[in-house]
DNA sequence: CTCAACCCTCGACCAGCGGTTGAGGTCCCA
DNA sequence: TGGGACCTCAACCGCTGGTCGAGGGTTGAG
């Protein structure tokens, strides 16, 4: 059976597949004396990790995880290619990465690098900041008002302006209350945990909410 | 620009792209006195790298491939994802992390596997139900459960009970009822994406509003 | 029965990748 | 003119994905 796969994929040892072994990606059965034995379901299985390896450079620990989901009768979620660079529209993208650890320094932008990073018209700022959602700290802004002001941008396009948005900056005011009760005032080690674990909680409720598709 | 990758991809530092740079992912321009000055174009292309490392798991060596490729006018070969051994009743994938894109068909967990998976009492999970948080459809549990048991678990060992995350799911409630205002109360194209969106808003808003570290 | 050719396990070791760290120095603007 | 942000370069590091070898059992041909 070695020979069968070494058709296939050049680099693969015994070593190799006792390590695949070890890592829990293939279970082969056993003779009485403790010699593997391969099913052709086995040879099948390390057939789709070795080509995933080779021509989809995954990790194993990703390998790993497609299997167990095609064990349960799903298909691995095969991430497109990224988009590729130099087409300027990337703002509709991957939500806010989890990242609530101190930052290091802040990003200090004045009003008007605020509005070109973002690409949003001088009005639509002004009302967001009318209704609290993008404030100022002395006179400056930070990242997260260049995603707000983003984000705030492609939502007017589906016609929801700033005023409809203010719900979201109280519910943000509440939970951050939340997560200053426990913590405190002061940003502590734990405040980033809490928020992203709260962020998380947010998250899976919205989707577990949204209609079913 | 820093700041403006950090708000995309959690874990990039200076260091990192240093090293992309040293690696020949990106040459940004320099200022007279040697300072790196990165244009649009060179952050696009970070952006690019950053998305595939974190979402294809290629190796630099085939990012650079396909930068290069991209440069050269031609658009990198995708390879689709390896044939599944033994094919299994294909079905499309549960969805990862934050994508609120159609995921195909919905796992479907027991509440004693949802309890497992999650790692969470009878009892929490109960209340979790008694709350509102949990809800089973037609007594099964999908990922999404699995995440709020996950997270409720966490939380709780800071001290927040289910009873203090009522508030979660009312803006939730909130939160997809805006949504649905929008697009209606079926699920099409655009409710993935108005509701990764709002998703977005809503943790900017809660970061910019902690405290400061 | 014996011997060669396999197979087993287990722990030590290893190379390369993808960065991080720190020392030593420069730049710049408040 | 002080301090914070930036620079380079070399050393270091942890993790992944294995390989190697010692020590020992199994199998089948002769």
């Amino acid at each position: 059976m070695l020979r069968l796969l070494q058709a296939e994929f050049a680099d693969v040892t015994i070593s190799k597949i006792r390590f695949l072994e070890s890592e829990g990606l293939v279970t082969p059965g056993r003779t009485a004396s403790g010699y593997r034995k391969f099913s052709a379901a086995d040879v099948d299985r390390l057939r789709y990790v070795l080509a995933a390896q080779r021509d989809q450079y995954l990790p194993l620990k990703v390998i790993k995880e497609h299997l167990g989901a095609i064990d349960r009768g799903l298909s691995p979620a095969a991430a497109g290619p990224p988009v590729a660079p130099s087409s300027l529209p990337q703002t509709p993208g991957q939500p806010v990465a989890d990242d609530f650890g101190a930052a290091g320094t802040e990003l200090r932008l004045t009003r008007e690098e605020l509005r070109s990073a973002a690409g949003v018209s001088a009005e639509l700022l002004g009302e967001l900041e009318s209704h609290g959602l993008v404030v100022a700290r002395g006179n400056h802004y930070d990242g997260d008002a260049i995603v707000i002001a983003k984000v705030a941008a492609d939502l007017a396009g589906y016609g929801l302006e700033p005023r409809h948005l203010r719900a979201f900056r109280t519910a943000a005011d509440r939970e951050v209350g939340l997560i200053e009760q426990v913590t405190g005032p002061r940003r502590t080690e734990q405040t980033g945990e809490l928020a992203a674990l709260t962020v998380r909680l947010h998250t899976a409720l919205v989707r577990s909410r949204l209609p079913r598709p």
